[in-house]
DNA sequence: CAACATACGGAGCAGTGCTCCACTTAGCAA
DNA sequence: TTGCTAAGTGGAGCACTGCTCCGTATGTTG
């Protein structure tokens, strides 16, 4: 029934989306996601008119790149919380996950704040809920302060992971956030 | 005798450097730090060669509007740590005064990272060993874990600065980070 | 006042993102 | 097979960046 609602691209039109992607892909490993649009049309053989028909803002592009990840790494979060010791665990866990994600993705994280609004909405639209999930299950635990939404706590993370020198480690830092929220419950 | 090894410029030339500063403090504060250059001269009444002779590089002209700003940060550092009960209180104000003067600079902690490699080394120069100072203060007290370098919390705090988000707080969370340096000490 | 080094200004180049529309071609009906 | 049409394409072009270069203007000095 819903065969008939989505009426069928043309084979070229699919044939170019998926190029773009691939290419995407690619040259945002190669020289980052604020690769420019020529080089990425150029990678698909396509023209600058066909990327932005696709994919109507830059957004557009990296959100559908990184979709399966940021999917993947939504649902591990009621997974680590059932199987982990404590809630409070689940959480830095998870966000050792959310960390990791991001500083492999060779400038994503500053590319979330420059100009990306739309970039930045999708991903926060999907994780905090996850986030809130774990922080709410933390805190009815007595784990930890209850003061910190989920929204600041990523977007805490999300910056903390734009550094890119060797002698930064963006996990630690994350890790210490963590810890700070821990302190609460047992703080003077 | 050193009153002849500085040939004096000439007037112009130095009545155009400081209109330059004025102009380009009161365009930061309106337009961010990422403002156009030509808006910078438009706004000192020069052209675009003017301002490149005088500051070769934006990061020149970036650190010469903020230096006594910079300088009076880490002035502080020395006098919070004479003045304060705990190494760890004085870490958590200095800190504050880090990030409040970040966060009241319009898109500087962002301008951090983004392109400017020789902005960024002016800061970590000049901030890292007060923040080492403090750090290893704290640390001799016995009232923090170690392991974080100065460098690591400078650059993160740098980082937790970049968001501009009315629901984000950037000196709660930097805040929380020093609180998770403290919670080394005592921790399982 | 003259002459010259110093400093100025902005046209111009190269590199962005993004738009627009004349052209091409896939898919289909005859 | 052929021809039609709408979907899809490509890249020239515009607006906006940062930064350079050099002919021109002006402060300074003797």
């Amino acid at each position: 029934m819903s065969e008939e609602a989505i009426p069928r691209k043309r084979a070229d039109a699919r044939r170019n989306q998926q190029a773009l992607l691939d290419a995407a892909a690619a040259v945002f490993v190669r020289s980052g996601v604020e690769a420019p649009v020529r080089d990425i049309a150029a990678a698909a053989g396509v023209g600058m008119g066909t990327i932005y028909r696709h994919f109507p803002t830059r957004a557009d592009l990296v959100v559908a790149v990184y979709r399966h990840q940021v999917e993947a790494c939504a649902e591990a979060g009621p997974a680590l919380l059932a199987g982990s010791v404590t809630p409070h665990a689940a959480l830095a866990a998870w966000i050792d996950l959310f960390v990791d994600f991001l500083v492999t993705k060779h400038g994503l994280a500053a590319a979330l704040h420059s100009d990306n609004a739309a970039l930045h909405a999708y991903f926060l639209d999907r994780l905090i809920p996850v986030c809130a999930q774990l922080l709410d299950a933390a805190a009815a635990a007595g784990e930890i302060r209850s003061d910190v939404t989920a929204f600041e706590l990523m977007y805490g993370v999300g910056n903390l992971c734009a550094g890119v020198d060797p002698r930064y480690d963006a996990r630690r830092l994350a890790g210490l956030l963590v810890t700070g929220l821990g302190s609460g419950s047992g703080r003077a």
